[in-house]
DNA sequence: TTGCGAATGTGAACGCAAGCACTAAATAAT
DNA sequence: ATTATTTAGTGCTTGCGTTCACATTCGCAA
């Protein structure tokens, strides 16, 4: 398996195990077996050792998997050992609550920068960062921050990515409920926090 | 294909196709094709047609899809005809964000509660809204509130759910990173908006 | 050193969803 | 009326991901 192509789904779960591993080394674990990680995580046990097996994993038959080493070994596959920094735009109720999400730290993201188009907002000081002023964006390249969070009104988001794109953001997160045109050499991510709950309604019992 | 089970992968779609349709709609179109609402969202024409055709669809041949119709079909599908009404747990940023997000009125969602242990915090109005005390959790089923938000912070996550479980809750959005266990009559859907973040270095162009 | 229990890693079967190509249907224009 | 054009609906194929079962490996204890 292990020289595979890496299935998109795998990649897709690869964080949750990243945040259940680090959860479970906090509390003191040395290693982990994948009957136990499935447990703690609400999987089966026979699809993390497959997921682990595509980039060839390190477990220990009748242990388990080393937690420190597995930990590396994920951050290095999705490349989080070499992304550091990202910028966010748009810092309104969703862009505040983004900088004071105490998650991203945990995949080693460090919210370097923030904008807004807002003169009532530029030049504020928030958790530790200077919100500067939108136009501002294409000093992103110099200042080696190729990721971005937008989290501006729908209205703006594709001018918005437009300006990412050209300051050469190669990889955007987007919070604004629509979809957004960018060449195929960067990759968006859309999440609109509603969606999930429109879902929600049908798989509920109806009495 | 009209008696058929709707694909799980249709469902997690629909809500986005829902938002595309009022979106043109709004834009005066009266109907649209497979053809321009793929375009419009990032999608496939003919996935789009097998999708509608799962709960038999209801296009013109010729001319495209009836905007309206089509609407209330799908929110009748996602059972967005019933419930209306949602809990918010939790007024910190992301709570906040919640709450203030415009995003779920175009699905028919109504936040009608807040709830907060932060005495501080406990009887503020923001957005028509009073927030109430934790302890007030178990009046939801008198209030016939089925769906709950909970965007506390990742400790108090599971004894929130188990909250809302016993006060009759059927489906939770978890904003809190971690997995919460829940009967199986319960519906959680998880979203830990960091995650996704995590996700984007992998598919950057490394240059 | 040998036997037992525990847990990994993976080939193979299965199932579901994506992708495609074609038919049918409706409109508009000639 | 007829033809051309547009677009929906759908059977079929292909591919991907999940699931399962089992052989393998390791640690530990006797």
């Amino acid at each position: 398996m292990r020289y595979h192509k890496i299935p998109d789904e795998t990649i897709r779960r690869l964080p949750v195990y990243l945040r259940g591993l680090m959860l479970l080394f906090e509390e003191g674990q040395k290693s982990v077996s994948s009957q136990n990680l499935a447990g703690f995580l609400g999987f089966n046990a026979w699809q993390i050792r497959k997921d682990f097996s595509y980039f060839g994993a390190f477990g220990t038959p009748g242990v388990g998997y080393n937690i420190e080493r597995l930990v590396k070994q994920v951050k290095k596959i999705l490349k989080l050992d070499v992304i550091k920094k990202a910028a966010l735009v748009g810092v309104g109720n969703l862009g505040l609550a983004v900088l004071a999400y105490p998650g991203f730290g945990i995949y080693d993201f460090n919210i370097a920068a923030a904008f807004d188009n807002d003169p009532k907002k530029v030049g504020r000081k928030i958790e530790n960062l200077t919100i500067e002023d939108a136009s501002k964006l294409r000093t992103l390249k110099r200042r080696r921050i190729s990721l971005a969070i937008i989290a501006v009104p729908r209205e703006a988001a594709q001018q918005t990515a437009d300006a990412l794109v050209k300051a050469g953001v190669r990889g955007i997160l987007n919070f604004s409920p629509c979809h957004i045109t960018v060449p195929k050499k960067v990759k968006v991510i859309t999440i609109d926090i509603a969606m999930d709950l429109a879902r929600l309604p049908y798989y509920m019992p109806t009495n």
